[in-house]
DNA sequence: TGCGGTTCTAGTGTATGCAAGAAGTGGGAA
DNA sequence: TTCCCACTTCTTGCATACACTAGAACCGCA
């Protein structure tokens, strides 16, 4: 997991680095980015973690004020509603190109990837199902055979890992959201494009609230 | 136009003058950014610079290869299209959004800019009818009553700002855009959410076309 | 004791210097 | 003549130093 890669530029492995501890909740939302310091913990200066944080506040990862520093992206209640909404409608409106535009080799990659998910589901193991998941998703994505829409989707995706990443320890979430892959599957199968959008979208929801009912603690 | 604006970041005023450059198209796609040679221009050190390119890149506007500088995206012929669909595709979903959210006092606005631009079409003014056709769909963004989807809308609309500019000059562009958007309304007045989506659909992909047959001669 | 202004300080914004890597250049060998 | 390799140069990546500003702490005054 934490291989050197001294190949790479020291900012772009600061910046993967914040960005993990970010989306993995390490780092809370509100934290403040000291510059000086992050650049001590990595051994760096500060004009790396300077470029990482400014690409990071790109990603809105980061939010900035000019001479007040940066700190993570406090996201409020009504945001993380509104971008799950956008995420669940990017996601429908790729599968409805998906639909149309797969070939027989990525409709085939999409069914096993359903196939196999049922064994994850009844062993229990969640993050086996939550890699499945996410390769269930990317192939939609790819599906579109629209490399900018892939890549806005995913990058949407992996905004939004912050949020998702607990969602499926809910109560018998794994068995559903099969159920639902599934029903999403069909659709794709017979073609019918608008109906593949409408269980997405389902799909999607059903996700947040399932979230939603977990976090309702805090 | 080109105001001291002293109060701003030296950084930020170097993004904002490179990215209207770009977008302009007065930097063409391709060309090289020297850090130095833009920091002479600006009367500023690379540090500035580099930030600025940092920000741009992380945009799309720029692309930077580790080492060897940065260049003017270059986007290819496909990438187009590919930004051109998926532009499309958003903005048919704002306006499916939109549809279901808007308020009276947001639907009459929206009724008042098509109501105005008639006069823009008969006297030929192009640039007034430019104005308010982002006008028109910026309050559709706001419409979907959804500030994450609004901004990110807004987002790609600036990014494709550098192919759409000269969208509209082609002979009678303007008047058919018009009419589109009088179906468009239509559908919105009627509630007719996915009605509206699929005029806006066709809407965007007119205008593509009308991009492409003003830029076959290249 | 409360309030306004002042000073102090921590931390960001910018400049500059140095080092390393990548393209271009020239010469030598096949 | 062509290909390969060392060398040069140019540009970026990083470190460090200085400047400036927003808050915090402080102090004097009412």
């Amino acid at each position: 997991m934490s291989e050197e890669a001294p190949n790479l530029l020291l900012s772009e492995r600061i910046r993967i680095a914040l960005a993990d501890e970010i989306t993995t909740g390490q780092l809370a939302p509100g934290s403040a980015l000291d510059e000086q310091q992050i650049g001590d913990r990595f051994g760096a200066s500060r004009t790396p973690v300077r470029e990482a944080i400014r690409q990071l506040s790109a990603v809105g990862l980061v939010e900035m004020r000019p001479r007040r520093g940066a700190v993570v992206s406090g996201v409020s209640t009504q945001r993380i509603i509104d971008m799950f909404e956008m995420s669940a409608e990017i996601e429908a409106m790729c599968v409805r190109l998906a639909t149309y535009r797969m070939n027989p080799v990525e409709r085939s990659r999409l069914a096993q990837l359903h196939e196999d998910s049922e064994a994850m589901v009844a062993a229990g193991d969640i993050d086996a199902y939550d890699r499945m998941n996410w390769d269930f998703h990317q192939t939609i994505y790819e599906g579109t055979h629209n490399a900018f829409i892939a890549e806005q989707a995913l990058g949407l995706r992996d905004r939004m890992a912050a949020f998702r990443r607990t969602q499926l320890r809910g109560g018998g979430r794994p068995a559903k959201s099969r159920a639902e892959h599934g029903e999403l599957l069909a659709a794709i199968m017979r073609g019918d494009g608008e109906e593949a959008a409408r269980c997405m979208r389902s799909h999607m929801f059903n996700a947040s609230l399932a979230l939603e009912r977990f976090t309702a603690g805090r």
